[in-house]
RNA sequence: GGGCUUCUAGCUCAACUGGCAGAGCAGCGGACUUUUAAUCCGCGGGUUCAGGGUUCGAGUCCCUGGAGGCCCA
């Protein structure tokens, strides 16, 4: 069933270019067009013809027939022969129409009928312009789909509102949004292949929980209907993925969503995708290494070469071993004074307020020491730097340092001046673990949004015992980043948007 | 959360101290059988983000709200 023509009140109200085009897809149907035909009867890709007539000489016929779709997305419209370049797949040719080829009326129609952003079907002869540029001739045409909506300029870059809101348009328009999304496919795929060929299983953990945990973020909070009760979406999937070790699967990983109800901006996404990898008999050592080969892997199958080149044109090395140095010493260097976990909070909190940092009074003394290294030091770590041994306090997930009391076996890998990925030796003792826990709750009970919940289902788990273990969690979008150069908003296909 | 800033034609942007709202591309009509952001002639296209206020007169000044961007926390 289809409207009759005209009859829409608000066909009045439309732009003036949507109200020509309606008025073509009207006049379409009325001649007994379709504008929207099942299909067309295609017999090559663009690609293919491409492939097969890479050095076509000027002025010549192949004698070889194609039928072949695209939009297009460029039009020059002469008196009896039409050029016309469509796109498909990423891939461009010209297609040219004469009287000769398709006939006055045909021609005419095409005229007529035949917009920018239109997908059209051209069958004819693979020839070459006198220019010399690689085209099909035709011998006829059909309208493939037609756009009711005229596309932006392609001369001038679209406004960075209207690239994210309107992502489709993004990707018609700029080949670069589509090379985007293929590079982050690319790393996606490499990052299993590289943990598929070191014997880890992915799974997939809940999304929706009861009790959150894995991180120190705020949740979401939803509701199931069927058990009348508040969920969460989960912020990390530490805890599942450990249940997973416990029960034997020695080597799991898990690449999906994480929901975190923070700030969004060029580096922060409420919903963000990330890796986490758990090996049993490995250690944040061992896990170091994981980590570096599998981001190495991801720059060769994307760059070719442990070499990227960014978007700006610059050139960024992550081959080799990687720089490493330790948090309290590189605090230490930049302050020019020892900082150890012995430190004074008092004195951390003089030091911080000093450098302009709004201290919270609830902060404890690691997350001090945290702060002051993000302000000072995390800037200037451009080449991807490991940073070893942070403050226990903060990492209530991870086994005490095994020689230097105070220190967790944590390291935070950085790169271009933010956090790319972060690794733990586990902890695996129970006991440590649930004082740890009620601890957090109790800072959640004092009103620390950021703190972990009790999850006694994970103490359980634990309690049957967890081999010594190594863990790694990396951001998808931040690898992107750190490989392409790119804003967390262009690395993602669809950001979140307030309503228009 | 605070400060600064932007929002005008389908798209990208102009419009001086408040004085007839414009350009390029896109669109419409016409010419053109080798174009590469074609060229030539002609023509249309606006709730200036929304609402209120000041004024003889508001895209412009003021207030409230909305959506972006940058900086700070």
């Amino acid at each position: 069933m289809t409207d009759p023509p005209n009859t829409d009140p608000v066909a009045d109200d439309l732009p003036e270019q949507m109200r020509v085009r309606r008025d073509k897809y009207d006049r379409l149907l009325a001649s007994g067009a379709n504008p929207y035909p099942v299909g067309v009867p295609r017999s090559h890709s663009l690609a293919e013809v491409r492939q097969r007539f890479p050095d076509l000489p000027p002025d010549v016929g192949t004698g070889e027939r194609v039928g072949v779709t695209g939009r297009v997305i460029f039009v020059r419209n002469t008196g009896k022969l039409c050029f016309t370049v469509i796109r498909e797949a990423g891939v461009e040719l010209q297609v040219m129409l004469s009287v000769a080829g398709v006939g006055a009326e045909s021609l005419a129609a095409w005229k007529a009928d035949v917009d920018l952003g239109d997908h059209v079907f051209v069958h004819g002869e693979v020839v070459s312009s006198r220019r010399g540029e690689l085209s099909v001739l035709a011998d006829r045409w059909l309208l493939a789909a037609k756009a009711l909506r005229p596309l932006p300029v392609a001369h001038k870059p679209m406004g960075e509102e209207t690239r994210v809101r309107q992502r489709y348009v993004d990707l018609i328009m700029r080949p670069e949004a589509r090379r985007t999304v293929e590079v982050r496919a690319a790393t996606v795929r490499t990052l299993r292949d590289s943990l598929h060929r070191r014997g880890f299983l992915e799974v997939e953990t809940p999304m929706l929980q009861a009790v959150y945990g894995g991180a120190a973020a705020r949740p979401f909070r939803t509701h199931i209907n069927a058990y009348d009760m508040d969920l969460y979406l989960r912020i990390a999937p530490e805890l599942y993925l450990k249940r997973c070790v416990v029960g034997g699967l020695e080597r799991v990983f898990e690449i999906n969503r994480n929901f975190r109800n923070e700030g969004a901006d060029s580096s922060h996404a409420p919903e963000f995708a990330m890796l986490e990898a758990y090996q049993s008999y490995a250690d944040y050592e061992s896990i170091a290494t994981l980590t570096r080969e599998i981001v190495q892997d991801a720059a060769r199958a994307v760059a070719g070469s442990t070499v990227v080149r960014h978007a700006d044109g610059t050139e960024r090395d992550l081959g080799g071993t990687w720089d490493r140095t330790g948090l309290y010493g590189a605090v230490s260097d930049v302050l020019g004074e020892l900082i150890d976990p012995d430190t004074s909070r008092d004195h951390l909190v003089t030091l911080a307020e000093k450098l302009g940092i709004a201290v919270d009074p609830g902060w404890v003394t690691g997350k001090v020491v945290e702060e002051i290294f993000e302000e000072l030091v995390v800037p200037g770590l451009r080449r991807p730097t490991f940073v070893w041994d942070f403050p226990a306090e903060t990492a209530p997930l991870t086994r005490p340092h095994r020689s230097a009391p105070g220190l967790a076996e944590k390291w935070d890998l950085y790169v271009d001046g933010f956090e790319l990925a972060t690794g733990y030796s586990e902890l695996v003792d129970p006991v440590i673990q649930r004082q740890r826990l009620v601890a957090q709750s109790l800072l959640a009970a004092k009103g620390d949004a950021e703190a972990m919940q009790l999850d006694e289902d994970f103490l359980r788990a634990m309690e049957y015992g967890m081999p010594p273990s190594g863990g790694m969690g990396m951001g998808i979008d931040r690898l992107l980043m750190a490989l392409t150069g790119l804003g967390i908003r262009e690395t993602v296909l669809f950001p979140l948007v307030r309503p228009e």
